[in-house]
DNA sequence: AAGGCGTGGCG
DNA sequence: TCGCCAAGCCT
């Protein structure tokens, strides 16, 4: 059975409490009849996906400039998009990011979808971004599920079964929370107070509007839910990259493979990275200088320490894998950031050298 | 249907 | 220093 109660309580904290983020269209705004843009909707969403509002607002203003529309976006060049999404991580959001961009261009006459089924089945829209689009950007009742929401339940209902096997029971709730009126300020009032109130650690519930009906604040437990699964323990992996500079002042890059680990990113060649230490495998006979410092970077299941070779390559250079890019066609900021790591190291070792 | 898939901030 | 965590999706 439904309970709009809750959701009422909600609303009235939001529309004093609502953040003023780029993507919004704050509950004011709303009223007086103002609608958010769908592209600018579900170009946030993806870019929230496991991913923060601090780190994703220089990202998305960046993106809105450079492409104000999902036809602009459609036309652009791969290369483009996935340096413009250099550093912000999970590069597979940015494949299907051109990929549903240009699926909505072309098969949906330049105008998203605002019904959940047909939102889901774009490239990089899963249930919960079909069901944030359909209740943001178009106002139906639909509801979000994501972390915050899932925590958000876990408490109030003191759900004490661990995730992720506590997930159907958590949508349950959420979807008896789910208002008629407002579903698009009820799923951005959730979210935001699990990200700003109801938060994982030290939740301030002394100032939560859903203080009176939680059970776990009642019950002491708030903190501890929601419980979760242990996680497994990453391994360490080793591998050696090899940062080539030739006379011109050109760097030897390559564009890895579209799939897998930083697919479709631009990065430095290098050997494979295994949980034992690799073989040397430059990618042209060259005078190769291994480098004292080496990276250390944490990726979601292992971590890494990368080995540097630099070498200055001659101006005839022919190497078996990746390509020279000239000083003016290579920024920084377009690789990845284990690779921009890289390159401030060894970006030191040439100033110096 | 578990596991692959980034990064930065925080306690 | 280190584990945890963030507006998940795909295979």
């Amino acid at each position: 059975m439904r309970d709009e109660t809750l959701s009422a309580e909600l609303l009235a904290w939001y529309d004093r409490h609502a953040r003023d983020l780029p993507w919004r269209v704050g509950p004011a705004a709303r009223a007086g009849g103002a609608q958010p843009d769908p592209y600018r909707v579900w170009l946030s969403e993806v870019m929230l996906q496991q991913t923060t509002v601090a780190a994703v607002k220089d990202y998305f203003h960046r993106f809105t400039t450079r492409w104000p529309d999902v036809g602009a976006l459609a036309a652009a060049e791969d290369a483009d998009v996935m340096g413009e999404w250099a550093g912000l991580g999970y590069y597979a959001r940015a494949r299907n990011l051109l990929k549903c961009a240009r699926a909505v261009a072309s098969e949906h006459g330049g105008r998203f979808p605002d019904s959940h089924a047909a939102l889901l089945s774009l490239p990089g829209i899963g249930p919960y971004t079909a069901a944030a689009i359909a209740a943001i950007a178009f106002d139906r009742p639909e509801t979000v599920v994501d972390g915050n929401v899932e925590r958000v339940m876990s408490r109030l209902f003191a759900v004490e079964t661990p995730l992720p096997t506590a997930k159907p029971e958590l949508t349950a709730h959420a979807a008896r929370l789910t208002p008629v009126e407002r579903p698009g300020d009820h799923a951005q009032a959730v979210m935001d107070l699990g990200a700003t109130i109801c938060t994982p650690r030290n939740p301030a519930c002394g100032i939560c509007p859903w203080q009176a009906p939680c059970r776990a604040r009642t019950a002491g437990i708030a903190a501890e839910l929601p419980r979760k699964l242990p996680k497994k323990p990453k391994p360490i992996r080793f591998g050696i990259a090899y940062l080539g500079r030739r006379s011109d002042g050109a760097w030897l890059l390559e564009r890895r493979p579209a799939s897998g680990l930083l697919g479709g990113m631009l990065g430095w060649p290098g050997t494979d990275w295994a949980e034992t230490a690799p073989a040397p495998a430059p990618p042209v006979e060259a005078d190769w200088h291994p480098l004292g410092a080496e990276v250390r970077h944490t990726f979601t299941h292992f971590h890494l320490r990368l080995a540097l070779c630099v070498a200055e390559l001659g101006p005839d250079c022919t190497p078996g894998r990746g390509q020279f890019l000239p000083p003016d066609a290579f920024r920084p900021s377009d690789l990845p950031t284990v690779m921009r790591k890289a390159f401030d190291l060894a970006r030191t070792a040439f100033a110096t050298a």
